[in-house]
DNA sequence: GCTGCATGATGAA
DNA sequence: TCATCCTGCAGCA
């Protein structure tokens, strides 16, 4: 859509008066930072999208479906067409509204900059805080972009038990933590969905078509023997979320 | 046709 | 910490 007039519209109606704003305006840019999605309109303003829970993106090519009811956003370009229904957040904001978004979100893995300094940036955030490390990877200003999939993926593996304090990682535990994270993130990102498991723990048979069920590790596999040493997976809840994780594999105190 | 749930964020208490 | 918002879909009757 970017480099071309965009025709907007609102279905739904709730985001109308944004919509015959922008109408037949130029996007220029889109951007990431974490979950939070910054359109840039001529005419310097920003619409800033965050899916949030339910939030969803359609994208049709030259012969796109009607928009459902409830669908918040059209977006209409050249070749391309994209809705948008049930987002957290769909508004204008002005540059500076967005650099203060930005301004207050933790380091992105997938952003470009200097890895060494984000990692930094993610070390100094924890030892901020008493929270417990699987509350904090959730938490946006500590770091940006990890929801509940990937923080319990990355705790598993890398062995982190997801109680201890944010405060009390170890800085080897801190790095290793950092890393695949980071990994995990731009594995899913090239892939187009979350896949944390390694091949060496799939059926051979299997491997060219993973199943929804086969590309996690614990997520939503309460009760079911881990897929490394075979300990009934457990679940917590943390953070107001589910957290699921593996008794064997992140022991105790283990990360401290 | 219902109900409950889901890869979240927010604002009040 | 909790309720609330937002949508679509699977799993039920």
């Amino acid at each position: 859509l970017a480099g071309q007039a965009i025709a907007t519209g609102s279905p739904q109606g709730r985001f109308a008066a944004g919509a015959k704003r922008l109408s037949g305006r130029s996007l220029e840019t889109v951007d990431a930072h974490g979950k939070h999605l910054f359109y840039r309109w001529q005419g310097a303003e920003t619409l800033q999208v965050d899916l949030g829970l339910v939030g969803k993106f359609r994208l049709y090519g030259s012969d796109p479906q009607p928009p459902s009811v409830n669908t918040r956003l059209t977006m209409e370009g050249n070749e391309a067409t994209v809705y948008l229904a049930g987002p957290t957040v769909c508004e204008l904001i002005s540059p500076a509204e967005e650099e203060a978004i930005r301004a207050r979100l933790g380091p992105d893995p997938l952003r470009n900059g200097s890895a060494n300094g984000k990692r930094k940036q993610f070390a100094a955030n924890l030892t901020r805080r008493r929270i417990p490390i699987g509350a904090a990877l959730l938490d946006q200003r500590i770091i940006a972009g990890i929801g509940n999939v990937y923080r319990a993926e990355a705790l598993f593996r890398t062995g982190i038990d997801p109680h201890v304090p944010a405060n009390e990682l170890s800085a080897d535990a801190t790095v290793t933590l950092w890393s695949e994270s980071a990994r995990l993130l731009k594995q899913g990102e090239k892939a187009g969905r979350i896949i944390t498991v390694d091949l060496a723990d799939v059926d051979a048979r299997r491997r060219s078509d993973l199943g929804r069920d086969e590309r996690l590790y614990v997520y939503g596999r309460q009760g079911e023997p881990c897929r490394r040493c075979g300990t009934p997976v457990a679940i917590t809840e943390m953070a107001n979320r589910s957290m699921w994780w593996c008794p064997g594999c992140q022991p105790t105190g283990a990360g401290r």
